[in-house]
DNA sequence: TCTCCAATTGCATGCGGATGCAATACTGCC
DNA sequence: GGCAGTATTGCATCCGCATGCAATTGGAGA
């Protein structure tokens, strides 16, 4: 190759644009429409036609433009996942096994992360900007909002969030059982005491646990509750540890607190700033499962989401309404995996 | 309305297309690039036309097409971002970091996991078909892969990773200096056995620090070191810290780890499965300055990533690569924030 | 009130690929 | 070999928006 071959094959190079289906076309003798359906599924193409354009596309590292086809087809093969700040050590599991398994089917993922729930405005603008064959949202929505997207046929699965009197898609966990199930499993060792540790006023799901839990403790005839907000970090249960003991004149029998998370720093607060044992001086019941609870220092008495159930369910939910729109609204509950850990005394039960 | 009206109207929304730029013109009774014109920025629209357009567009819901409108500008306003699966408790606060700073710079984040860095060639197949802007990837790529995206003019940034002898853009943490310091620390604290637990094999971060950590110790003159292998989840690190003290006669002085989940497991493998005391008996360090390693329990001795710093040094990095395309290549690298916790014996520096 | 220039607006076209329809090639069978 | 029936292929168009260019409008200055 000569010098000036070379000086133009790198002008060539950097200049041309991406090829097109006209480019293989051209160089395989054969028109647009045949490149087009050999990069399809279901199209005919004769053995021979296939061979060539694929000669040619490689030859020119030929890729179908995802944006064009998207275009023609009225659907992106995209969808919209939207996560709130991972404050929550539960968010990224779902968020890693949501895009994995739209993965496997072919789905790519536009990611929207939020601060607070309240952000979601812009978001839903952006969203319906780039025509995402559907969401799937671990946001509250409005019903303004949904309307929008309903108006815009994009299926919308709610994970762990819901609207109330409102047909929705969603896939959640039973908040409400396990939590009183971890009040039961309490009371029934004897706790009398309790002390609740909320998350962030603005989050459904911790008012679903802190609601269940007080329902379980009014049934159960308990009036010595003491309630301190946290934002779901575990710094923040940790803070607010501190400050329930401050309000009460003893410590607690038992803390229930809205997540894992807060969980951890609840029992760091009692072991390390007031040197109480945990579980002999005050038990501690988180929610959510994740993987630091399982941490040996802590182990705590949780419900796990099932995570992998959960996920499961939104992206085949969320498929099935792609495909037919009409599809009616479903609401799968699952049932949270009961982990008696380190963190709670309990009676046993071997019986 | 009448019962009829009702109906058609029924089936008119469930039917219609979302309206496009002409049903705008069409209704505000302009033409169709004057509706173009109005949702760009630097375009020129009267007062009036603006008003009119946006009254038309507000009542038929209309919003522009990016799809169409990639098509045509020829950029998506996305960029991929690749991450390898969550083991490390590192990657989702990255993850998130360079989602909302894209995001507040207006771009669209695609999302791709991966589950082992063998993965990546279909994501590169599909990243090439979504015509990205821009790539992020905390995964290894070949040369070939590299390749084959600058030919196609898309940018890509290294995150934690770098590809040697070759003009790659890069953001990392100075994992060796990182090391150097951690073990500087140790043996001045008078530790002289050790043990290493590294990550997986393929883990091109994992090499680094392992090796940053024998070389200093070659310098140092250390020969007892004894090196077992994890996968960066912590309970492989407590599962390491048992196969290594299976190995030795007596257990080490310090544990030096590759990362701070696996640390953590490490320190519930000593305390729990030996009855040793952290940092009595074993000094262990670790990587990353992840939140679960400030937990009190634990309060792991680390170098933390400076993700704020890094992921916006990434984000910057890129969009000026895309604005300009023959920007030459840059490495940036970060020192870590040295973390002196409680799972290690030091000398004290009140000097 | 009349020029002249800048700001608006509309027209026509193209981005890259999918698809209905008609033309053509190929297959098996009598 | 001739024919019906099916599989391939090409043609023409369209998806929804951006943009160069020409036509038109509005305004400032004389």
């Amino acid at each position: 190759m000569s010098q000036r071959d070379k000086v133009q094959a790198e002008a060539e190079k950097s200049e041309r644009r991406r090829a097109t289906s006209y480019d293989v076309a051209e160089l395989a003798g054969v028109s647009q429409s045949a490149v087009s359906r050999v990069f399809q599924d279901g199209a005919s193409a004769s053995k021979a036609m296939r061979k060539r354009v694929m000669a040619a596309a490689d030859k020119l590292g030929y890729r179908p433009n995802a944006i064009a086809r998207g275009l023609i087809t009225r659907q992106s093969n995209m969808v919209a996942v939207i996560i709130t700040q991972q404050t929550n050590l539960y968010y990224p599991e779902v968020l890693f096994q949501l895009t994995s398994r739209f993965s496997d089917r072919g789905i790519r993922v536009l990611l929207f992360t939020l601060e607070h729930e309240a952000d979601i405005d812009s978001t839903i603008e952006q969203i319906l900007q780039y025509r995402v064959d559907g969401i799937v949202t671990a946001a509250m929505l409005s019903h303004q909002q949904l309307e929008t997207l309903e108006s815009a046929n994009i299926p919308v699965i709610f994970f762990n969030r819901t609207l109330p009197e409102v047909l929705v898609n969603s896939v959640r966990c039973d908040q409400e059982e396990g939590e009183r199930w971890l009040v039961g499993e309490l009371y029934d060792a004897g706790h009398r005491g309790y002390a609740i540790v909320t998350g962030p006023e603005d989050s459904p799901i911790s008012a679903e646990r802190t609601t269940g839990a007080l329902r379980k403790l009014e049934e159960l005839g308990i009036s010595d509750i003491t309630i301190e907000h946290g934002d779901f970090s575990s710094t923040s249960g940790r803070r607010a540890f501190g400050t329930l003991m401050g309000k009460r004149s003893t410590p607690p029998d038992a803390v229930i607190v809205a997540n894992d998370a807060m969980a951890i720093g609840v029992v760091d607060g009692a072991r390390k700033d007031f040197g109480l044992h945990v579980p002999g001086d005050v038990s501690v019941v988180g929610f959510d499962g994740v993987g630091p609870a399982r941490f040996a220092a802590y182990d705590i008495t949780t419900v796990r989401q099932p995570v992998g159930r959960m996920t499961e369910a939104a992206v085949s939910m969320l498929l099935d309404r792609i495909e037919d729109p009409n599809l009616s609204a479903e609401k799968r509950v699952f049932s949270g995996e009961r982990i008696r850990g380190g963190s709670a005394r309990f009676v046993s039960d071997d019986s």
